[in-house]
DNA sequence: GTCTTTTATTAGACCAATTCTAAATCTTTG
DNA sequence: CAAAGATTTAGAATTGGTCTAATAAAAGAC
């Protein structure tokens, strides 16, 4: 299910700037940055205002609905895919971004001896390299 | 070797202002912000400024004697063992930062088919959990 | 040593990303 | 419809970080 449907599902007052926004981020693969979510949905809605954008950006990530990626490159990037979980594989050369599936748990794939007495919950793990393209070049 | 060795081995050259913040880096495992750097240097050197400490973490990471680490809360933070490849585990509770030493290559444990193609040349992991300070409470 | 050139440091202006504020506009409900 | 509540808005404010142009310090040449 893609984020409108689920904030359709769970019944989230949608106005027709969130509307937009939700659409903007509906998809399966997405890595957009703040200011990407906003010039894509002025392209539907000129009148948009950025807090607005933010402020929705911000709900959605409290709601559990949109996850917040830092580390790639230095903007903030908010992806939708919430269902699976999933790391990102990052191209040195032209930046594009992948989603990836591992069969592997690497929080689980910790040593015991390595986790310092912690309860892992997760591993958000960042991979980079290049990509067939710049492969080339 | 700890980052003052590594820039006296390199000959770098050192101003009462740079030994200030390479001695303030200067550890096994830190993790600080620019603030923090800019904080404890000017304990040792109070009118240094953030200018010189902006310039000199640029300059080190760009001479590969520090990595910056983001990701890890909304600041970047300067990561001066760039001897043993490592990853990081956050407590969710206290955000205290430890460094990890895995066994398993990460890069390496990215299957073929979830390469896309790419040359995967690293792997950066981000743990998180509590801390057994944290669990408790 | 002094002159010259290079390098490092600085205050403060600047910039970009994000958050805040307080007013205005919708929605819903009674 | 009126009142209450939620949402959106422009623009100000904040924050983390960079840039600029001037000053200071160090290194090299003689």
């Amino acid at each position: 299910m893609v984020l409108i449907e689920r904030l359709r599902a769970r019944q989230w007052r949608l106005s027709a700037q969130r509307r937009v926004i939700a659409e903007v981020l509906s998809g399966p693969s997405l890595h957009l940055t703040a200011e990407e979510v906003t010039q894509r949905a002025r392209a539907a809605l000129p009148e948009i205002s950025v807090a607005t954008v933010y402020n929705t950006l911000n709900e959605l990530v409290g709601m559990g609905e949109l996850r917040e990626i830092d580390g790639i490159g230095r903007l903030r990037r908010y992806d939708p895919n919430t269902v699976q979980p999933h790391h990102h594989l990052v191209c040195v050369g032209c930046d594009r971004i992948l989603d990836v599936f591992p069969e592997e748990d690497f929080a689980g794939a910790l040593e015991p001896s390595e986790r310092h007495g912690f309860e892992v919950h997760r591993a958000d793990v960042l991979f980079s390299g290049r990509c067939p393209g710049c492969r080339e070049g």
